[in-house]
DNA sequence: TAGTTAGTAAAGCAATTGCTTGACTAACAA
DNA sequence: TTGTTAGTCAAGCAATTGCTTTACTAACTA
């Protein structure tokens, strides 16, 4: 289990990164916490859901890597870990130019080979 | 139902688009398409599950615009929308940028008032 | 000390996922 | 024409999600 937790911040785990992202209320955390660190409950504030809600959804956050937090007293700050943003950008990001680059071949072979329309 | 697709071709829904990328199989075969077009039983092929599957794979991600598809003959050809790969990178980019902006007046922060620890 | 606040844990529940199988259609091949 | 291939549709089913409520603990406040 934390075993579990540490190979994420080394390699993290895109399904359960995606996952994360796929959902607006965990988004709209994501959003708040990218302009610095807030508590569970500020996390919850904007989201007509219980506290106990908020709460899981932070911790599918923190299953992904995405987000990180630390307890001091009663109250837990989360805050961002871009790292794990980053791989899941990356990831995006290689496909999509990959794409661009198999458009360009293409470009390429219809100006060599005019005449044939789609 | 043709409006709903229409519509994301103009703004993509991103709870779809991140859904569609948390699961391995559908990333796999959006992997495949970054290499250029290919048909359902293509997609299929390294993913060990029935046919049918791949089918709802497929219409996962074609509903989250990640990727658009045509028919001739009895063979679906199906190609990636880089504009939609493009929506969701652009999101995780712009906030891992807010948060660095973030981590960068922090920094300035305390470059100015030195003493404070953790 | 008594009351409130922040968060957790657990159980329960309806809706959604990710498959399966079986029946079917249309297109191509021999 | 007969068979095979590519894909689709519909049920059905076990596992997972995204909540809820209730009960609880620990920490701060008056």
């Amino acid at each position: 289990m934390v075993k579990h937790v540490l190979n994420q911040l080394l390699e993290p785990d895109l399904d359960l990164v995606f996952h994360a992202l796929a959902d607006p209320g965990r988004r709209s955390m994501v959003e708040r916490l990218s302009e610095g660190p807030a508590s569970v409950s500020e996390l919850g504030l904007p989201l007509a859901m219980s506290l106990a809600a908020v709460v899981q959804h932070v911790q599918v956050l923190e299953a992904s890597g995405l987000v990180l937090s630390h307890k001091v007293g009663r109250t837990r700050t989360c805050r961002i870990n871009p790292a794990v943003l980053r791989s899941a950008e990356h990831w995006i990001t290689q496909r999509r130019a990959r794409w661009e680059r198999t458009l360009d071949r293409l470009g390429e072979y219809l100006a060599e080979n005019e005449g044939e329309g789609q």
